[in-house]
DNA sequence: CGGCTTTGACCAGCGC
DNA sequence: GCGCTGGTCAAAGCCG
């Protein structure tokens, strides 16, 4: 444009010289036609004319061209600021959108974990049918919901007696309870542990086939003794944890990872690298239901010396699996309808307290975990270890189906004080609180993190621990019964526990320092001190705890730097004696 | 450059 | 036998 102009003024400057060369010209021919009479001054004069018209033509032309411009460049102008108005609207909409894409997000969380607090009680018993065995170790607090309770009850009012009946072995200590689940609920959810199930089959609408459920009730009783033998027996944690993967103090190398059905969440596939000959495997993957918890499988022994910190979850696979195992085997000896292999049969099932030992299943019963998932390839028998907090709905579940395999539930909420020592808490301290405790390391690398939680984060956890305390005592003899009675439980207690205490104390131990180890007593003394009316689940606590202050184990434990337990708050009082409930032949078991 | 993760391909088991 | 699914392998890419 400006070149343009330039231009045409250039042009122009050209045309009134022109201009005045004509009136030069004029002149000159004015003295020329005075000085020479017969010229050719008619043609000089015509050729004049002509160029002043061209000229002024030419110079029209500029200025509508000129004109033409301006216009053009104020169009242009205006279409601009109308992309920008645009702009700026359509900003504004992405960011309203974006907005209530977030508002919708979080209302369908909400009704998510809604529903699934609604349906965790049923799909739990899916699994234990087909799962060949079932050992889970529930060892999350739990608030369960007054109307589910009613229900459950109503349901189920004869559960205690069938409970007495079956082989399962069920313990809760806290407000939950390990019910047999019904026939139709053969599957498990999608939480699940081992396998980490079929999203579809855990939804509610999903009905089996009464042929479906007839034709695995028959095939049951022929693939108990087969299948659970040969397998490999697994080992599930269930954990709210926000790293990708749970820190358990060992070594892991990841080699694989797959979409499993049911779930979009990937499964990935580690490998234990401590030893390069370490058969241990373990898979990891996100609940679907629920994307803060994290399910780890752990499948095989290891073959090497482990670190402090790793041995705490050794210790609980390896029990879990040695308890699961001697329960195969006493139900295959037992047979299906006697109890007189192993007449261990307690109930006691109280008002945020439910604690039921019992052996020999019939064949009829099956202890299912409520949050706990069936494989699909029904190959690998599996410890359920579930350390969330969505017990409540799990353990609202109900009675109802035949058990194939002898299902062990143990579940030890509300036997620690949720305050201090709430396992939720100190596993999420642990291996949950990843983004708090990892942050140095910007990555959370999936091979021996450093374990140390940020106990200042540690979350309270809504407790309704008053409402057990009256029945706690009534619990706690009824769990003194079920330890004094099953030596295998005992020992998949005393590895639970130690898990708590170990792998916290290991890791501090190991990888941050008596600092932090001492920052960490101080937090659970103080807590624990300071909530007395949480004594009755101190005294659930004790109640394990006490019998492993009495192995040497634990002992040896403690001796390494793991007694984070202030002795008071881990010992039984004098009228629950647990301790001396639990036979002093049962302490190897806790050697792991 | 070595170790780890990613990811598609491959294999085996199981059900139909 | 075929298809589905879980589990593993291994090459390529990434990262410190």
């Amino acid at each position: 444009m400006e070149e343009r102009s330039m231009k045409s003024t250039g042009k122009e400057e050209s045309t009134s010289m022109e201009i005045n060369k004509e009136e030069r010209g004029k002149h000159i021919e004015e003295e020329e036609k005075s000085s020479m009479p017969f010229s050719a001054n008619g043609n000089s004069l015509g050729i004049t004319k002509q160029v002043t018209l061209t000229m002024e033509k030419n110079t029209v032309d500029l200025l509508s061209r000129r004109k033409n411009q301006e216009d053009q460049l104020k169009l242009a102008e205006a279409e601009m600021g109308v992309v920008k108005e645009e702009n700026e609207r359509l900003k504004m909409l992405l960011e309203r959108t974006v907005k209530e894409y977030q508002s919708l997000q979080m209302q369908f969380f909400d009704i998510l974990q809604q529903e699934n607090k609604s349906k965790d009680t049923v799909p739990s018993h899916r699994q234990a049918k087909e799962e060949p065995e079932l050992v889970s170790l529930s060892l999350g607090i739990t608030s369960t919901e007054p109307k589910k309770e009613d229900k459950k009850n109503n349901n189920f009012s004869n559960g205690q007696e069938e409970e007495k009946l079956n082989g399962a072995l069920s313990l809760g200590l806290q407000d939950c309870r390990f019910e047999p689940s019904s026939t139709e609920h053969v599957r498990n959810n999608s939480c699940s542990n081992n396998s980490f199930e079929e999203q579809k089959e855990e939804e509610p609408t999903e009905i089996w086939p009464p042929s479906k459920i007839l034709k695995t009730m028959k095939s049951r009783d022929e693939e108990v003794s087969q299948q659970s033998q040969v397998k490999k027996t697994r080992v599930s944690v269930r954990a709210r944890c926000d790293t990708p993967t749970m820190i358990d103090g060992c070594q892991w190398r990841k080699y694989g990872q797959k979409i499993a059905k049911g779930n979009p969440c990937p499964r990935a596939y580690y490998r234990c690298t401590v030893s390069p000959s370490c058969p241990v495997r373990k898979q990891v993957q996100r609940c679907f239901n629920d994307m803060s918890i994290l399910i780890t499988t752990y499948e095989g022994k290891h073959n090497h010396p482990l670190p402090v910190s790793a041995t705490a979850m050794a210790s609980t696979t390896s029990a879990a699996v040695s308890m699961l195992q001697s329960q195969s085997s006493t139900s295959l000896q037992g047979g299906l309808n006697t109890s007189a292999s192993a007449p261990i049969s307690t109930s006691s099932n109280l008002n945020g307290f439910n604690f039921t030992l019992s052996q020999n299943p019939s064949p009829q019963q099956l202890y299912g975990l409520p949050n706990s998932s069936i494989s699909t390839l029904n190959s690998h028998p599996t410890i359920t270890l579930d350390l969330t907090t969505n017990a409540p709905s799990r353990l609202s579940s109900s009675f109802s189906s035949a058990p194939r395999y002898p299902s062990t539930s143990l579940n030890f909420s509300s036997s620690f004080s949720p305050y201090s020592l709430e396992p939720n808490n100190i596993f999420q301290t642990h291996w949950n609180k990843g983004p708090t405790s990892y942050n140095n390391h910007g990555t959370v690398p999936a091979y021996n993190e450093n374990p140390i939680g940020n106990l200042n984060s540690i979350e309270k956890q809504p407790f309704q621990e008053q409402l057990y305390e009256p029945y706690m005592k009534e619990s706690i003899v009824a769990a003194t019964k079920a330890i004094a009675s099953n030596p295998k439980f005992q020992s998949v207690l005393a590895a639970a526990l130690t898990s708590y205490v170990g792998t916290s104390g290991g890791g501090v131990k190991e990888n941050q320092g008596a600092c932090e180890s001492s920052s960490m007593k101080l937090k659970w003394g103080e807590s624990h001190t300071m909530n007395p009316i949480y004594s009755s689940s101190q005294n659930g606590i004790g109640c394990g705890s006490s019998y492993l202050n009495k192995s040497s184990s634990f002992n040896s434990l403690k001796q390494g730097g793991l007694a984070l337990f202030p002795p008071n708050s881990l010992q039984l009082s004098a009228s629950n004696n647990c301790a001396s409930a639990a036979p002093p032949d049962n302490r190897d078991h806790f050697k792991l």
